[in-house]
DNA sequence: GTCTATAGCTAGATAGAC
DNA sequence: GTCTATCTAGCTATAGAC
């Protein structure tokens, strides 16, 4: 019962799994069907929808593959590091190794997220930042750590069952109060000469990435 | 041509889409089907698809309404506005106040983004920073940012098109770095002081929401 | 408990008539 | 522009083989 030795019905599961992930990275999430699918791993229909009640059924399946592999690689790499900086290098690093092959079919499960294009773009993020005096950096900066924030809000405001969803409201009003503080204090002669190089630095990516102004 | 004297056409497909919206905050997004809205807004199934391509164009359609009246309030309410926080303070709410009526719905489109439960949680928030001598609040307050990085780390990765996504990997050694310095400073001295009294209050809402330690 | 085969329901999407 | 008919695919259900 572990890895080696399973039975009949989990190898059968895994080769589901399998099959189902090849044709996802292969064709899209969408288009790949669970018949397509049972066929592909040479069982009828009803044996797929035996192991997996549903297409979504795989795809939490396949997170969780991602969360016990990644589990298992930061594991073994954070033994060494005692510095929190490499130890979130490790983190962040091994997640995208694993991923690296599923960006497609990634994307076809964020659809409604991710797309800086359409969906919940903030507007007024320039507009806000605008006209205020900020460094140059920051003025460029903000608007990133923004959008991140807002979705971020939003899916906090998505969970939040309380009257009127105050919560959410006050949450945003305690973590704008820290990004001010961060933004004077960064903006303060005294830390300046420390944090700008950083800051310039990604900036210089994000421009270089072609995500630089409106998002 | 403008919000007044539509078009026939244009007045359907304003119907629809209003009626789509009701029944998706009524009954939900799954289970509303096309021919639901084709018959609550009394037109057949293909009209309703004549306007609207496909489901998600209605969702792209509800998307761009939001923008709209979202734009439109900060336009108006930025104007007597000068300062940073209180322009961002109207961003932000403003855009509550817009989405008020739509969790829900909202929930449905996010459902493999927002869940903390299953989906793309971070392995090793909490274990990168165990053991680091953090201040409390950070100890609690960075897996929360951690969280959040992530998931832009990942949409970001998603779009990022450069060889091996090198251009992702670059960006997060570039957060992570400002992350440190800024850890750092609220750590030191001279500027924990400041800094402190915001973490503290963060830390209690979230405390309170139920939202503390793991996620 | 593991699977096949098959038939049928529902709902997103399309084609073609009017 | 709008409707009816039809197709497709996710999903359910069942009966039975091993």
């Amino acid at each position: 019962m572990r890895t080696v030795n399973k039975s009949a019905g989990e190898k059968t599961k895994a080769v589901i799994l399998q099959t189902a992930l090849e044709l996802f990275r292969e064709r899209g999430f969408e288009v790949t069907t669970m018949r397509d699918i049972a066929k592909a791993a040479k069982v009828a229909t009803g044996a797929a929808y035996y192991y997996f009640p549903s297409k979504e059924a795989i795809v939490a399946a396949y997170y969780d593959r991602v969360q016990r592999s990644h589990a298992e690689k930061v594991r073994e790499e954070l033994k060494g590091k005692a510095e929190l900086r490499e130890r979130l290098v490790a983190v962040m690093h091994s997640k995208l190794e694993i991923l690296k092959d599923d960006r497609k079919f990634l994307g076809a499960l964020f659809r409604y997220t991710g797309d800086p294009e359409h969906p919940l773009s903030v507007f007024g993020k320039e507009e806000a930042v605008a006209g205020t005096n900020l460094t140059e950096e920051l003025q460029q900066l903000l608007p990133w750590a923004l959008w991140l924030g807002h979705l971020g809000m939003i899916l906090f405001f998505v969970y939040d069952e309380t009257e009127g969803q105050q919560r959410t409201h006050k949450l945003v009003d305690g973590i704008l109060d820290l990004l001010i503080q961060f933004v004077e204090l960064t903006g303060s002669a005294l830390v300046r000469p420390f944090v700008q190089p950083f800051q310039t630095k990604i900036l210089g990516m994000l421009r270089e990435a072609g995500w630089t102004g409106g998002i």
